[in-house]
DNA sequence: GCCACCTTACTCGGATAAGGACTGTCCGAGTCGCTAAGG
DNA sequence: CCTTAGCGACTCGGACAGTCCTTATCCGAGTAAGGTGGC
């Protein structure tokens, strides 16, 4: 079980994205990272049809925003835009399958592994639901005494002018 | 993120040996269960290298078995025998790349993305690690009304015999 | 001088190949019980 | 009748293909600004 590298990074661009008050096309996303500019677009997609980000194309000053404030968009969304909002465990019911199959009728209610299982996706889930963009921005500039987005701003603006 | 297939047939054996004194055959847990042999055979190996099965080979009797109690086996355990160990999120330190790279001085600690989501997996592994596979049992006996094992444990001395 | 049109540059969006992991399979290695021959 | 060597059947174990999903890429659709020609 592996999470898609794509989740990584479309976390990043909602960080940078919400110290950006201006539009941030997707190959600048992609060279301050430094990543696949064509991949990182996919993923910018899948954030802005899952109503993370908004686009503006065309137009010299375009790229993308957040939809909301930071403070409103939490991890697990981000999540769950790059990688589906599937469960991780999938329940193929192979009590009812097999030599000695369970009834449809004693089926009513996931069973006991399924039900163990999804306890602990939930849990995973509540944590990363707890945790907003906002608030890894912030740990982000106690991390760097308050000098990462300070360059980053200035960056944004040398190369968009 | 998807999480193997194999791990829910190796939680199901694990259920079924922990109700079976005698050493169960891989081919009879595929059977039992209505899945592939030769491929459930794969997951009972990694089983058996995790520690947590114990095999017996050659010799008519044999079969697998639980290398200790059932309440002494967490769902985790089975999980990262079959999934591995490694963890879901993997940070490749993309803050160190690109057009404004974070310092390595600055980078003696995970990066505040990569925190939120170990505090997530955190979670997750907690509460699959205070689920045991006889806690798992005593479910499936409530879900079936006790009626499910005692039938399994007839069919195993029926073909077994 | 003013307006409308066209060109242009820039952006996103979806459809299209390559790689790797999960899924599924096979045959070889190992071990104990049974059989049969010899003492 | 007892012992022992050989045979056989059954089991696990690791090495080998097929298929789906992740990764990576490309080209087309859309938009607004700026320039240009006409009125």
């Amino acid at each position: 079980m592996k999470l898609s590298a794509g989740v990584e990074w479309a976390l990043h661009c909602c960080v940078v994205l919400s110290q950006s008050p201006d539009p941030v096309p997707a190959a600048r996303l992609a060279e301050y990272h430094g990543v696949s500019p064509t991949y990182l677009a996919k993923q910018l997609q899948a954030l802005t049809r899952a109503g993370v980000t908004q686009s503006i194309q065309g137009h010299v000053g375009g790229g993308y925003t957040l939809t909301r404030d930071a403070s409103e968009i939490s991890v697990l969304q981000v999540i769950e835009a790059i990688d589906g909002d599937q469960s991780v465990f999938r329940c193929t019911e192979i009590r009812q399958q097999g030599a000695i199959p369970a009834p449809p009728s004693t089926c009513v209610t996931p069973c006991a592994i399924a039900r163990a299982m999804y306890r602990a996706e939930d849990a995973w889930r509540d944590a990363l639901a707890a945790t907003s963009i906002a608030e890894i921005a912030a740990d982000v500039t106690s991390d760097t005494h308050g000098t990462a987005f300070p360059r980053l701003r200035k960056w944004l603006a040398a190369t968009g002018a």
